[in-house]
DNA sequence: TAGGCCTTCAAAAACGTTTTTGTCAACGAA
DNA sequence: TTCGTTGACAAAAACGTTTTTGAAGGCCTA
């Protein structure tokens, strides 16, 4: 089915058809109708290939998928719920949203694949994730003039469309509560530094430590990947300080329940003698042993703002300059921190 | 850039230079070799609209992936794995796999988001996942002539090309494993019974419970969706039961969490008092309280095997018919199962 | 009544490829 | 010498759209 056919089948011409499907005003009501009509039972799809070929538009927005290699965990579960949000409010503009992988984290490969997305020109244009502090891929984006929107900031000295969920009030109010609660030696268990969101966090850590003149330690703050695997290895580190913490903050809800697993092995009671906040609310959180008190912080809602912002660069009613959301965020008191008892 | 600035370039015709680029015979090793050390001085990559267009191949799988609506989990972290394996075997075959999203459940959408994945010419080839027991899907797929693979199975007169782990066997084994603990009274926490995978679940299940002579008991037989909210409110329910199950194996690592969850709750130590196994081996299952016994089912291998079985389909290698690939499974013993005390 | 302006449609060029069908020269065999 | 064969390249058509340009007819205005 194509639009030679359904032109001949109505006995019109391609270009009328074609206007009348692309909304010109210059095809009259009733034949415009009868068009549509015809084309919905037809079942014709415009071919996108033809369309991109000769319009230069797709219709569709791309974002590519960070990994972490062979059979680790591929996807984080937050870009799940995030791409969902994107999705929804794309969908309402006309476009859609297609992600691809990348299975290696190799950084020469991870240019050669966005080089790929955008010269191929699959996409009109991009949503980029897990933001570095120095990101090729913002630079790269910007040399080819294809519209971006980030999620996460990074470190440059030209504006650009960002999305971002509170990261460093988010610490902030995490270590804040711990050390309200009394605690002073607060670890944090934080993801690798070279990721904006990471340096925010200790921002946000380190100001809460600053504001109550307690002085960071070294030793408190380590790096690692976000799993729990992580968590767990480094809260075990922790605990084997001869001046372990008594409060632990972490970046990941995963990493808290590493945590949580290294605390029951050294049988300390998770909650009373040592206190931990994750962050996420992730849907195992409240089922951890003991419930995880998290940071939440709608995913969902940040994904719809990142469509937004894409819709309104893609009609060129904003500049990037003009595209910045924090999106705030909520502490969830459970069961997993509390007053120190030393 | 083009093909054709670059034929000018180089002094050649266009066609010449398509036929080099594209591998064929009748260029000389010369020219070819000029042809393509130019083509990558000037960055140039074919727009793959017009490549599509003229050749009808657009070198990409598709898949859709499916959601649970707002806010709710919408990709499983399964997927994640899953896409990276495939991912990594298109690649070495010239293709790469593109997702786009399900925001709502809604069937009559579902299929409309199909055909135009499929009428758009976008993919060559399509991965459907978490089939149902009547899937709509592959009888789109036949329908439209466009090759595809299931992860997972589905009710079908006609063959089609498949890849699965091997749920049955998976339940079976846990099961089994349960009453040679000595439980008379399993629990099954399944999922929806439209999904073919819960189907399997559900038999194998019943089987291990024949092999005994156990009559299978309604009341002990759950299904819901597959999130730890979910296993937590289905657990709560059997262990009010006038007879509450001693064992139960569940569809999900998240639903068994959340089982623990509710074992927790009513004081009732998990692995003494109470046997549970969950499924998946997901990156939190290590670190549960009791650590979690569950069943692996490498996930990754599974994509790799869909990557290989489209790229087999694509190039005409195979017939549906012949590709079927059952994964074998793997208990992972750990803390939260035990003999039965009762 | 003539001129101009809408309204509604159509013709045709173009987008960047792939592929079919050549062309031309060199060469080998009869 | 002639005739086919082969090797290396080129011309041109086609894929399915969008968009520019234009044309026909009706209507309004002077």
């Amino acid at each position: 089915m194509s639009i030679v056919l359904l032109a001949r089948d109505l006995g019109l011409s391609i270009s009328t058809v074609s206007r009348a499907l692309n909304g010109y005003e210059d095809v009259s009501p009733a034949t415009r109708e009868r068009i549509f009509k015809r084309a919905r039972e037809l079942g014709y799809k415009p071919n996108p290939g033809a369309r991109r070929l000769k319009s230069g538009r797709s219709s569709m927005c791309g974002v590519i998928l960070p990994s972490a290699g062979d059979g680790v965990r591929f996807v984080d579960s937050v870009y799940s719920s995030l791409l969902g949000g994107v999705e929804a409010e794309l969908e309402n503009g006309g476009y859609s949203l297609i992600a691809t992988m990348q299975t290696r984290n190799d950084p020469v490969r991870e240019a050669a694949l966005y080089e790929n997305f955008i010269k191929g020109g699959w996409v009109d244009a991009l949503l980029i994730v897990r933001t570095r502090v120095n990101d090729t891929r913002v630079a790269l984006a910007r040399k080819h003039h294809i519209p971006f929107v980030t999620y996460g900031r990074t470190e440059t000295t030209e504006p650009y469309a960002w999305v971002d969920t509170d990261n460093e009030k988010a610490f902030y109010l995490a270590t804040m509560r711990q050390i309200e609660f009394g605690h002073r030696r607060v670890a944090l268990l934080n993801g690798p530094l070279e990721f904006y969101f990471a340096r925010l966090r200790e921002k946000g850590y380190t100001k809460a430590l600053a504001k109550h003149k307690i002085p960071s330690d070294p030793l408190l703050m380590l790096n690692g990947d976000l799993s729990e695997v992580s968590g767990f290895a480094m809260c075990r580190q922790l605990l084997a300080l001869p001046a372990p913490p008594t409060a632990i903050v972490c970046a990941t809800d995963a990493m808290a329940i590493g945590a949580l697993a290294a605390c029951r092995e050294r049988g300390i009671e998770v909650g009373k003698n040592i206190s931990i906040v994750g962050y996420g609310n992730s849907s195992h959180s409240a089922f951890a042993d003991p419930p995880l008190t998290t940071i939440d912080h709608a995913v969902f809602e940040n994904g719809r703002h990142i469509g937004q912002s894409l819709l309104r660069l893609l009609r060129g009613d904003a500049k990037p300059a003009d595209i910045h959301y924090l999106e705030p965020v909520v502490l969830v008191p459970r069961k997993s921190d509390g007053p120190c008892t030393k």
